[in-house]
DNA sequence: TTCCACATGTAACTAGTTACATGATTGA
DNA sequence: TCAATCATGTAACTAGTTACATGTGGAA
């Protein structure tokens, strides 16, 4: 028996599809494609082999399903895998968070540029906030009628509002400097 | 000559930090954990060997600056590596992105859970915007009279005004879902 | 003399990305 | 018959993390 460790963020979210409900290798790739990348990035080219790996260590269990001559593989998890899911959901401490923001390294290394320049980044930055709203919006809306999809409205309108936040703050941020030419502005503090 | 290839994000990083100012691998960790982790990850085991491709690659060029017996190597950019710098910070394209978030993973696998579970879930997100909004004011804030230091103070305003504007959302989710046990809340569209 | 900050590095590993290959089915 | 979508996979690579090892200098 293969020994058990830690599972990846491929393996979380492999594990996490299959419980939601029966799947295949590529459906999975769909749904990331759709919701998870925007705060949970995996590619399609590690899903394959990753399902096989939870396989072997049966927290999965696949059955051959094919399409006439078209090959596929659905997958359910065993009851040792809706245990592992079990314990990762329920896990009681503050999640990971990971960032990585071009833009934002742009503006931190963009010492000495002048007004003008640092607000045509606040207003990229805007712009790719943009964009993702409107990802979001296009891509993830979950079927209104759905049972149950409360959970994923809400991960869909957060996505929503804090790319409408930080859109909001880039370009009164971006304004500021363009008409006073400094930063930050006179608080009350 | 080595072959030029793009610049990973560590690279990047450290060709950035070396252009801010003179600096030695001690250093970019410390700014690391100081400002940029949040919103660009590196890890200090990674900052020395890079250190050495790029002055391999000839974009920085070294200098032993002992203090002692204790031994010290400062950075600083060649023209080539101000070139390369200045072409990665003026390109005009909208920067990547890279958002993992655990929690807000379990908010989405969560389905079928109940309204008081995905309250709780979203305070637990609410207190991970708190955590990192109080980081970035007590670890990043720079120095008020630091020169040209506008930038910096952009970008950590930019944090905490993301992180608290998430927390918000977050708190007022929570309180819907506990008071009418449905989301979303019926709205004017 | 003890602790902490300074300072540099390496080895081993794991994960993740990219690019490709292969072929079936469906609908226009 | 053509293009798009369904479906599964692998090989090669790069990057990144972790954990360790080693030692100096300064302050209490």
């Amino acid at each position: 028996m293969p020994e058990r460790r830690p599972l990846n963020n491929t393996a979380i979210l492999v594990l996490g599809m299959v419980g939601a409900e029966r799947r295949n290798g590529y459906e999975i790739g769909r749904s990331v494609e759709r919701s998870t990348r925007y705060f949970w990035p995996a590619s399609v080219g590690g899903i394959y082999p990753e399902l096989r790996r939870l396989e072997d260590a049966r927290l999965v269990e696949g059955r051959d399903d094919p399409t006439g001559d078209r090959a596929r593989r659905n997958y359910e998890l065993t009851a040792l895998g809706r245990a592992a899911l079990q314990d990762w959901l329920l896990d009681e401490t503050v999640g990971r968070v990971d960032f990585r923001h071009e833009d934002l390294l742009r503006l931190f290394l963009a010492t000495g540029h002048d007004a003008d320049a640092l607000a045509e980044l606040l207003d990229r930055i805007a712009d790719g906030h943009d964009t993702r709203r409107r990802d979001l919006e296009t891509n993830s809306r979950p079927a209104a009628d759905a049972d149950g999809a409360m959970n994923r409205t809400l991960v869909l309108d957060y996505g929503v509002a804090l790319n409408q936040a930080g859109a909001t703050w880039c370009r009164s941020a971006a304004s500021q400097l363009r008409h006073q030419r400094t930063y930050p502005p006179p608080g009350p503090s």
